[in-house]
RNA sequence: GUGGUUGUGGUGAAGUUGGUUAACACACUGGAUUGUGGCUCCAGCAUUCGCGGGUUCGAGUCCCGUCAAUCACCCCA
């Protein structure tokens, strides 16, 4: 009978070993930073009814193609989550937290999201992101307060080098204005360019301007320029964001070709990347403003504000420049056996874990030798001998690994003596 | 979704125009040293080359398919 071969499904990972002292200490660095700037976890399902990730006139492939989507026993149409500001704001309404708490209401979650892509470096179908959503008040100090979160947990991650990218995409009418005006002006051209921009005519003009092919012809340097289509508030606004970042010494540049894939955005994008940008899926941090989405899910007309980060990208950047510490894996204690007296070594290990001292033992009577190497590799702080001769007086052999030294310690002194050794 | 590259033990990898026993290094296990490790020496450790099929007297080496990883594009966090 051939055995069966499993293998985990394309586009997901399993996480272990030496990267999982990495993603706790991610975790640990956001929710300590959440903490500072009064934003509250919120946990929503991983999977929703379709229709809340389903916009009115959804343009991204994100929602058109990418869905893991499926019908239940129920017949119920429900899809895994894309993303997580959908979920949240849905939350948000549902729960009428606009009602009982002050604006803005400020959020963050933390999970697996899924998107179904072909995968590559930094993309994933299962893949991690974390989020903040400040809901509920229009302001630019809002919009600055969320790039300097997501840019103060690049800095505790220890990454440098990451710069912001902002544009303003006026609201939605001088948005809609600019996209008509876009059209008008590619129409004449069209047939000069690559077929992705032919494509991309159709389905979301904006993203012509940073097409990596037809981004140096002559046509695109006279191309309308989304700031022109600003009102005047846009564009006071705008500068109040920029003198904003300014005053935090955090570093942007300004990107008039900058628009981000889902069509909720207005106003204030962004989008955080390293500066020597070499990878494609490069991107930290994206997000900005969505004036519409909470009225758009019957809540009002509120505003809000946010941005996704991905947890992969973030821990490959810090590995990549060696920028994270985590606590290095050891033990305090390694009980060696000597004969059949693992049951008195296993008392002893007990008794030292129940006194909050990290404890290892053999289990399956290996050399002295071998015992001894296995200590070393739990970078043992101290380790214990017990044989015949301890176990029938009562006592261990206690070693100090640091300066060798060895000596005989009765049973009911043990708890004291390691105490005072780790 | 499109095109290119890659896939050999726990890890890093050699493997020549297809020719019986799949190099080497590290790691691991045992022994020299039957109660004291990190050095040294010796020994062991892939019925098999991602998976499936084909060509051939013979395939890790050639062909087809498939799965996966990776790069560029697309997209995006």
């Amino acid at each position: 009978m051939a055995e069966k071969k499993f293998q985990l499904p394309r586009g997901t990972q399993d996480i272990y070993g030496e990267d999982i002292s990495y993603w706790q200490k991610m975790e640990e660095i956001i929710r300590q930073q959440c903490e500072l700037y009064g934003y509250k976890e919120i946990r929503t399902p991983i999977f929703e009814h379709t229709e809340v990730f389903v916009g009115d006139n959804d343009s991204s492939d994100m929602v058109n193609k990418e869905m893991y989507t499926f019908k239940d026993k129920g017949q119920r149409d429900l899809s895994l989550r894309p993303e997580g500001t959908k979920g949240v704001i849905r939350s948000f309404v549902e729960n009428k937290m606009y009602g009982y708490v002050d604006m803005p209401v400020k959020l963050y979650y933390l999970g697996p999201m899924f998107r179904y892509d072909r995968p590559g470096k930094g993309r994933y179908r299962q893949f991690y992101q974390f989020g903040i959503e400040a809901i509920g008040t229009k302001s630019p100090l809002l919009d600055v307060e969320t790039i300097a979160l997501g840019y103060s947990i690049t800095k505790e991650m220890g990454i440098k080098d990451v710069v912001i990218l902002i544009n303003s995409l006026g609201d939605y009418e001088s948005r809609s204005n600019y996209t008509k005006a876009l059209k008008q002006y590619f129409k004449p051209y069209l047939k000069l360019l690559c077929s992705d921009c032919k494509r991309r005519y159709e389905q979301n003009p904006l993203r012509m301007l940073d097409c990596k092919v037809d981004r140096n012809l002559p046509c695109f340097a006279d191309a309308p320029k989304c700031r022109d289509f600003l009102n005047e508030e846009s564009k006071q606004y705008f500068n109040l964001v920029l003198k904003g970042l300014d005053d935090l010494n955090i570093p942007y540049r300004v990107d008039d070709n900058l628009v981000r894939g889902l069509d909720y955005y207005s106003n204030t994008v962004y989008e955080a990347i390293p500066k020597d940008d070499d990878g494609q899926q490069a991107t930290v941090f994206a997000g900005g403003q969505y004036d519409g989405l909470v009225e758009s899910f019957g809540g009002g007309k509120l505003p809000g504000v946010g941005f996704g980060m991905g947890m992969e990208r973030m821990i490959a950047l810090a590995r990549k420049q060696n920028s994270l510490t985590v606590k290095e894996e050891k033990i305090d204690v390694y009980v060696i056996s000597l004969g059949d007296v693992e049951t008195y070594s296993c008392k002893i290990v007990e008794l030292l874990r129940n006194n909050g001292i990290k404890t290892e033992m053999d289990y399956q009577k290996r050399s002295l030798k071998a015992q001894f190497k296995s200590a070393d590799r739990y970078k043992a702080k101290v380790i214990i001998i017990v044989g015949e001769n301890e176990f029938n007086n009562n006592i261990v052999q206690l070693k100090d690994t640091v300066n060798k030294t060895q000596e005989d310690v009765e049973f009911k002194e043990l708890i004291k003596k390691v105490k005072s050794m780790v």
